[in-house]
DNA sequence: TTGCTCCTCACGTCACGTGAGGTGGC
DNA sequence: TTGCTCCTCACGTCACGTGAGGTGGC
């Protein structure tokens, strides 16, 4: 499913001025988020930056945040912290599922050897 | 283990000069987070705020995420929501854990290994 | 009465965003 | 060359916290 043309999610693209635009947002704002620590955009071998398209979800859940919920920048570090545990707790939870269902289905026992 | 000389996490007890003396806050700050919606204080029949060992600690809560991480107010609504739905996977969790060492333990049909 | 509470208004400070200005390399 | 990029400095705006001032009920 994976298309020769597109770039990946992590593969650096856009210049600045472009991002930017892509975001709705102004240069100098990605440029004072980057400072704060918010993200990290790989650089050119000419010190300019370039984002990827990770870099640019990024950047628009950054703007859901502070724009539509007023978060400010350490919030926004804070969040992004506990959303990393939550997606890591989801993975937990759908491991332990998957564990309870799979004993559930060869409970009864004659377990016939086949599956790996 | 209940204390009856100690008051419950949800009782009113201390009025706002003395819940900001806990907290090491002023009370007009009190007032301000009040006002924010961050917190609810239950009020005496002259209007007068009481202010629960609950609401306490919230204060705390709040004030590590302000003083320690530098967090605004909106910032410190949306990660207390976070952190109740993370405390509801948290119970998930367990019930799940629970769930599949009962099935763990009651696999094997006749176990009588003089064990529990 | 005193000492608290209530409220609103107003101010100082700082984070945030952005414009200006000067630089350098595709 | 032009049009971008880089950086720093500086400003306006607003959230946050707090003081002042006047009120009312234990």
């Amino acid at each position: 499913m994976t298309n020769d043309e597109d770039p990946g999610a992590d593969e650096a693209c856009f210049v600045i001025s472009v991002a930017a635009r892509m975001v709705g947002m102004h240069a100098q704002t990605l440029r004072y988020y980057e400072r704060a620590g918010l993200l990290n955009p790989s650089r050119s071998l000419g010190r300019r930056r370039l984002y990827s398209l990770a870099d640019i979800a990024r950047l628009r859940e950054i703007q859901g945040l502070i724009s539509d919920l007023g978060v400010n920048l350490a919030g926004v570090d804070v969040i992004f912290r506990m959303r990393q545990r939550m997606r890591k707790m989801e993975t937990e939870m759908e491991e332990l599922r998957y564990q309870l269902q799979r004993l559930r289905d060869t409970r009864l026992p004659a377990p016939t050897e086949d599956g790996e």
